[in-house]
DNA sequence: CCTACCGATCGGTAGG
DNA sequence: CCTACCGATCGGTAGG
């Protein structure tokens, strides 16, 4: 008998030796699933087709898992900002980057995506507060996009910044909740409605 | 030395015997805020002044709990359709009735809507179908309504009525996030911002 | 609502 | 990456 994968558990790729890179995609993908709590040690080492105590060979421990995923997402959506800052343009282009970078981001990172906004309140002390920091600045940065966006006469003046930055991250973020891969729409679809949505709202043309 | 909550801990109203309802409604408080795995019963049993075994003779087991405060946030916000659709009137004022309805209801009732809306994947089988098919029936009111909106002549004819429910909800839903009953925002002038950027937008009027 | 307890499972370690 | 194990904690029960 072979020592890998031969029991019927979901694994990567069977007869091969298993790397921290593996590790870390494979937490990813139950934390997004189960939960942070809801994943033992022993869960994710049946998703590898190891057991739990083989898994310290190549992580410390637990939360460094949860950290490290956390990370990786925290990093994709700062990349999105950096990006969209550093096309130019103006500040109505700068949002439909922002727009579109984060829901290219989410559908192809969605695990990470979700145990980024799901489970980022089980990190240890230290590592949630830098990403809520992060958090804080991914909110700001669509608040100056709508605030340049005002200046330059291309969004309504009477709009509150802070209250419509969180709106529209408020459709973006739940893209982590009903995107499913197999649906029909693709990523530069659903970033194209979001965009219309947020610039146009639901009402008809010359009503109020 | 009493039984009761003399030891520090965060106790309701110490001195007095627990009811069935208290429980529930920490229950409610706890898996908000440290999700269903994240709660034991005995720091269920702490947060009430008495031990975790001791839960036992109010309820069954802690399914029964997540049950039963889910199913609270459910009722809420089914009751919200229902007397948003027996206010009458257009469909334009049907969504309005719906959206300040959600915006009332989850600030009233905050644990109940966070743990209905983070934990519902940890319900048992059958109560999780349960909960799936209510949030269908939810998302198809508002469907429905944006349909009949379009068909008034109120709403955009190029709506997509599907992807437009998802985003209203997504905007109302994402308020167990950012909500702050200590925030300077009341709920109806929180319900009346989200209204505006739901019907309008950011746009600012002749910009295309 | 407490005392006293159960078997199962948890994150993690020593040593190979 | 496995064997063999640790102490702690889990949901839950019997009996009062």
């Amino acid at each position: 008998m072979t020592q890998s994968g031969a029991d019927g558990a979901a694994v990567g790729q069977s007869g091969t030796t298993r790397t921290r890179e593996d590790v870390v995609l494979a937490a990813g993908r139950l934390f997004a699933k189960r939960g942070f709590h809801g994943t033992s040690m022993r869960d994710l080492g049946e998703e590898l087709g190891m057991l739990g105590s083989s898994l310290y060979s190549h992580v410390q421990g637990k939360n460094e898992l949860l950290v490290e995923v956390i990370g990786r997402g925290a990093g994709m959506f700062n990349q999105v900002v950096i990006d969209a800052y550093a096309a130019g343009g103006s500040a109505r282009d700068r949002l439909r980057r922002l727009v579109h970078g984060h829901v290219i981001t989410v559908v192809a990172n969605i695990d990470e995506a979700r145990t980024f906004l799901f489970e980022a309140r089980f990190l240890p002390a230290k590592e949630r507060a830098q990403i809520v920091a992060m958090r804080d600045d991914y909110e700001r940065a669509y608040r100056e996009t709508i605030e340049a966006g005002i200046a330059e006469g291309s969004f309504t003046p009477n709009l509150d910044p802070g209250l419509t930055a969180i709106f529209v991250l408020s459709v973006l973020n739940a893209l982590i909740r009903w995107y499913r891969p197999s649906g029909e729409r693709s990523a530069e679809e659903i970033a194209t409605e979001i965009g219309r949505f947020v610039a146009s709202g639901i009402l008809a043309e010359g009503v109020r």
